[in-house]
DNA sequence: CCTAGAGTGCAACCAACGGTTGCATATCGA
DNA sequence: TCGATATGCAACCGTTGGTTGCACTCTAGG
């Protein structure tokens, strides 16, 4: 019934603001390196770098060495799997604030009707 | 067009687990204080207490003084609010990823077309 | 009133993480 | 071979989640 039965970890990694952009410019531009990323964020190579290890440890993106450099490339049913998961969390909440709301109502309800007697 | 046009503060205060596990309790059990909550989780009441302090501060719940106890709630609005856009993020992930689809089918097709000739 | 207990708040400390800089290494192109 | 480019590794810094310890406040009994 406890809503974290998410992969945690695909969840923190989603959870930080640089990745999300980083996934975003991923899927823009259909992949790239960690230095043709790092010229469009207010981040450095290095940054970008650590990020792409943690993605790629959790499988949301996929990087290939090619010569000198190393091309990485969104998984997207990784992707599609991770945002399921962040649907399914926000419809938990939603659920769950749909029940506490009827009760308050429920509560008014009887109230108002204690009142009128 | 770019994703994070969010509340970045309230997205990062969801974003931590244990917040949200707070969060869950609390509309749980209808409200609690940093005591009561920490006696239900793996953490210590500072944590607790430290984690409703960065929730009151983003507006997701309110504490209010009652006697020696402080006593937190709920502000289903405002996590009605987060999560409307927990799910604009999903939903503008979803749209990329079908874009992207999109395009590999598109390749694809050329590729079998020009593959026939 | 005084005292014991419960609940809170503040401060110091530690570990993990995002970010940076610096340097060494490997590959491409002339 | 030599310079330029792209990467990887390591050390360092600030923030943050977490802990422990202590002081303060409110409530309840004697």
């Amino acid at each position: 019934m406890s809503v974290p039965a998410i992969d945690d970890d695909l969840w923190s990694a989603v959870g930080d603001p640089t990745r999300r952009q980083l996934l975003d410019l991923l899927l823009a531009e259909g992949g790239g390196t960690a230095t043709t990323l790092s010229a469009r964020l207010p981040v450095t190579r290095q940054a970008v770098a650590k990020h792409l290890g943690v993605l790629d440890r959790v499988g949301l993106v996929h990087g290939t060495p090619s010569g000198r450099e190393r091309r990485y490339d969104v998984d997207a049913a990784q992707l599609a799997r991770a945002v399921a998961q962040l649907a399914s969390v926000g419809a938990a909440w939603d659920a769950r604030l749909a029940r506490v709301k009827g009760i308050a109502e429920t509560i008014q309800r009887t109230r108002d009707a204690g009142q009128e007697g």
